[in-house]
DNA sequence: AGACTATATGATTATATAGTCATACAACTG
DNA sequence: CAGTTGTATGACTATATAATCATATAGTCT
């Protein structure tokens, strides 16, 4: 039985992958089928496919069939609150570094 | 030059792992030293010691020296929404599982 | 049924990661 | 100075991950 601590962490697993960022950037204005969020983000199919299963598997992404196609959307609005923060977090840091060189 | 994404990603990969958010979770109150830290988390001291440190240099701790020990810090107070963000994605999921159990 | 399209998966490879043990290094103490 | 304490690191091992290519599967269309 998985505890707490290894769900967080397969949560944040999921997001920590510049592949699968873009993916849940592309992801953002609501859902999309795998032909249309490989070419996207210039990855193969079968990549991209194997990041969407693994998001979907850590509860991150949802998944809904039409036809041949196959939709994937955002699964929880508070996964993109945290990329929100992240990104937050990146720009402070780089403008740190930025005024620690100035100085 | 890393970009954007790769940033985000160090960040969040840096979260994504038991042990790491364990000493986050130990982080909480405020700064510890390595001789507190590993200890409270059931590590060796040298493991923890690398995961400070990789921590440390994805820019999500800070680290102070006195004397002997050297203390470590959550070095931007988002870190801890984040983490409260996953906890609460979690626990929804946990129970959106028990409810589909019973159905 | 046969051709076609969209997605998933097996097998493989290269690389990264987590953990351990032993040891080095740095700062303090008597 | 020698001994001690706290932290970091080198070398290693086992395991996980990302990516690729080829192929399988499932659904659609004529």
């Amino acid at each position: 039985m998985k505890d707490l601590v290894e769900y967080r962490a397969e949560i944040l697993k999921s997001l920590a992958q510049p592949t699968r960022l873009k993916i849940i950037d592309f992801l953002r204005d609501g859902e999309r089928c795998v032909c249309e969020i490989f070419p996207a983000i210039s990855e193969e199919q079968s990549n991209t496919s194997r990041h969407l299963n693994m998001m979907l598997s850590a509860g991150v992404l949802s998944r809904r069939k039409e036809g041949l196609k196959i939709y994937y959307a955002i699964n929880h609005p508070e996964i993109l609150e945290v990329m929100d923060i992240v990104t937050r977090i990146v720009k402070q840091d780089i403008s740190r570094r930025h005024k620690l060189l100035k100085t």
